[in-house]
DNA sequence: CCTATATGGTTCTAACTAGAACTATATAGT
DNA sequence: ACTATATAGTTCTAGTTAGAACCATATAGG
């Protein structure tokens, strides 16, 4: 591979994107005195029965040390509860209150409007280009991590080598 | 625009590659016993007679309130200094300490291979489209902030005017 | 020279990040 | 039935994030 300076610069933009993004969707939804994490786990939870602390994480990229603490404000905004699941003595459900819904209601169309307005000089094929391009990249971290971190990472068990397994067999999320 | 809803997904992608993409960068740096914001600023720092931390800031992505708590941990690691500017009584000059600029030297080949192995699959043209195509999503963010936010954040005078003014003559950062 | 405004860096704040370690519970295996 | 292992969620930790407010200094304008 030739022109290797260019890589930290591919990776740089990702962050400049990354960090941009998420200081144009804090902005609306700041105006509903909520943080990105808080508004993430309320239009998760929108239309349904409510979720498992697992599937929540699974669903935000929120990890479980973090969604503990978000959730426990959430609570205390009044806009989610927790219900013990009847399946699982370790699981919680967490569960929109009315409060909560009426937040989902009310702002989940507005925040789709305002996320909509990036793309107003995209076709919807250059949209899902994007998109692919960023799953592609994406897998490709993935598959590095397996492989390149088998050398730094030597010694590691269990995980690793399962991961490294699953993806020679081309099975990854 | 058509399919909203594959807006939303595209974005939720640029979360998971970010995320994806930091995850195996921090794999890396903590065998260093450094944490990724720190390992930028060594990296940033390299090769130059010193920086302020206004360019510091620029160069990282990392704001001013974050970067002051970044450095003084290095300066404890013994990585970097502190020195006066000569020129403004305002400013501090970051410099990478012998045992930084050793760390710089012994390391930054080593991550780029790192970094490099993401790309065994992709061309050199692959590369450069992937970066045009997150600089687009980066603009089209900054245009989508300038214009519906102006509609969001009626009332807010200075930068966001300013910035929309910018925007109107085409200059981005 | 003086005043007003802007800027560089610090301090402070609430919230978040990513794990590791822990406890209670579930599941697998004998 | 019992033991070993895995898992869901909590607690804890160090570090980071993004601003706002502040102070000292620089610059612009009259």
């Amino acid at each position: 591979m030739t022109s290797p300076s260019t890589f930290p610069t591919v990776l740089r933009e990702l962050l400049r994107t990354h960090q941009t993004f998420l200081a144009y969707a804090a902005s609306h939804v700041h105006t509903l005195d909520l943080t990105l994490p808080q508004f993430d786990i309320i239009i998760t939870l929108g239309n349904t029965t409510g979720m498992t602390f697992k599937k929540l994480g699974e669903e935000t990229l929120i990890t479980k040390g973090t969604l503990t603490g978000v959730i426990s404000r959430l609570e205390d905004k009044g806009l989610v509860q927790r219900l013990a699941s009847e399946t699982d003595g370790r699981s919680q459900i967490v569960r929109l209150t009315p409060a909560g819904e009426a937040v989902y209601e009310s702002t989940f169309n507005e925040h789709l409007d305002f996320i909509d307005q990036i793309f107003n000089d995209y076709s919807p094929e250059e949209v899902v280009t994007l998109e692919a391009a960023l799953l592609r990249l994406r897998k490709a971290v993935t598959t590095a991590r397996c492989n390149g971190s088998g050398e730094l990472a030597n010694g590691i068990t269990g995980w690793c080598a399962k991961v490294q397994d699953v993806c020679k067999h081309g099975v990854v999320e």
